[in-house]
DNA sequence: CCAAAATGATAGTATTACTATTATATTTGC
DNA sequence: GCAAATATAATAGTAATACTATCATTTTGG
């Protein structure tokens, strides 16, 4: 995986960005701290000063990269879901058994990323934190239709359309394939939300993994 | 329902406000407009400046009432948490059957939101929205553990409990009956998000409840 | 090595999210 | 019915935000 990665690259629509950041070293080093950065004050206090302030670099130069914070948040959002993506498809792609194969995809987009793959300059485990306590943020706007239009959500769509085909071929007459892979994934991300900031009103803690529930609740509708 | 509402108060953790907005004519004109000009203009572009032309008032009069736009979120949320906790007393009291019980309990909070039952200054379509689209933002937050240790969200957490319960009424033995309380509410506000802004990833539609999404994925799961 | 591209520095703007102060209405308690 | 208390309004002010614009300097690629 670490190998493949090495010659691959996570491509994020081009729409989001002025340039792009991967093809220079501030660039990258606006994506790699600016994970960290939001991580630690969170994305309503983030500010472009206080990144550059962080990275040596000046305010205008980040504006040459993304025209607001609400972009970078899009920009970092895609890059994680097309990550995932990517794992879900390595993981999943010599199984054929559509029941261990869905299980394995339960597992890939609901788990809690631990581990970082070290691939690059983005620390996953970091990003993993931000998409659970930031993401939505990408999407509860006004302007998400025009954006959603203009296909800053394709790869989000992307993999649940691909959760959908997993299900569907265990059972090809279910009526609620889409959303019950909506449900998978932002499901997930609250269930860990939930751990880590409610933990009264979650089950999914103590060796009883996020993974488990849902598992054990998709089992059950399909069957 | 309405008459009873006429004589009952939906009571909202004091905390919140510096004013209890219920007591004066000014506090009332607040809620009522807030909720229309948040719907209209989205909550991150709404103000108290804004607000205050809009209700022929003043932002410093307003701040008297809310300490920010960011606990008036919160009071918004929490009125209608304790408004839905109500509608969830009243409509599965009488039932005493567990799997009728639990299927009025899933149709009540996953029900899109259609009749303002016009027993106050709210309305309670707009405000169903504004929960739709908003609500998330009032936990997306740096400061959301410390406003969950001074109780902000504790009718949220009761509701979610009262859900467990019933849930449990039918499985005891069920490790996941929080997870699942707590998927049902999010999860239903998320597929009528997803029926509004991306329905291309949702099956709740046409017809399609996302009341009947929950009530089969439930019913499987504690078979 | 020169031109073009990238980055940095500085300044400026409208708006936001408030706080503080003072003035004016309105209510109420005696 | 009037003074005192309370509520509301008006105005001003502040630090920060989310940018845009301009110009200077550095880096780099042919």
């Amino acid at each position: 995986m670490k190998n493949l990665l090495s010659v691959l690259k996570i491509a994020v629509p081009a729409q989001i960005y002025l340039k792009d950041p991967e093809t220079s070293d501030l660039g990258k080093r606006i994506v790699e701290h600016s994970i960290l950065l939001i991580h630690e004050i969170g994305f309503d206090n983030f500010t472009f000063k206080k990144l550059g302030l962080k990275i040596g670099s000046n305010e205008s130069s980040i504006y040459r990269y993304f025209e607001s914070k609400h972009k970078l948040l899009l920009y970092l959002s895609s890059w994680y879901w097309a990550w995932l993506e990517y794992q879900l498809v390595i993981e999943t792609f010599s199984i054929s058994a559509t029941k261990v194969k869905l299980e394995k995809a339960i597992e890939v987009v609901t788990k809690t990323i631990a581990i970082d793959s070290d691939f690059s300059h983005i620390n996953e485990v970091i990003l993993y934190k931000i998409i659970v306590n930031e993401s939505s943020k990408s999407f509860l706007t006004k302007e998400v239709d025009i954006e959603n239009k203009e296909g800053y959500f394709e790869i989000y769509k992307r993999l649940i359309t691909r959760l959908e085909k997993m299900i569907l071929a265990i059972k090809p007459n279910y009526l609620f394939a889409l959303s019950l892979a909506s449900s998978i994934l932002e499901g997930g991300l609250h269930q860990n939300f939930l751990n880590e900031h409610f933990p009264s009103i979650t089950n999914c803690k103590d060796g009883k993994t996020t993974t488990s529930f849902f598992i054990h609740l998709v089992e059950n509708t399909l069957k």
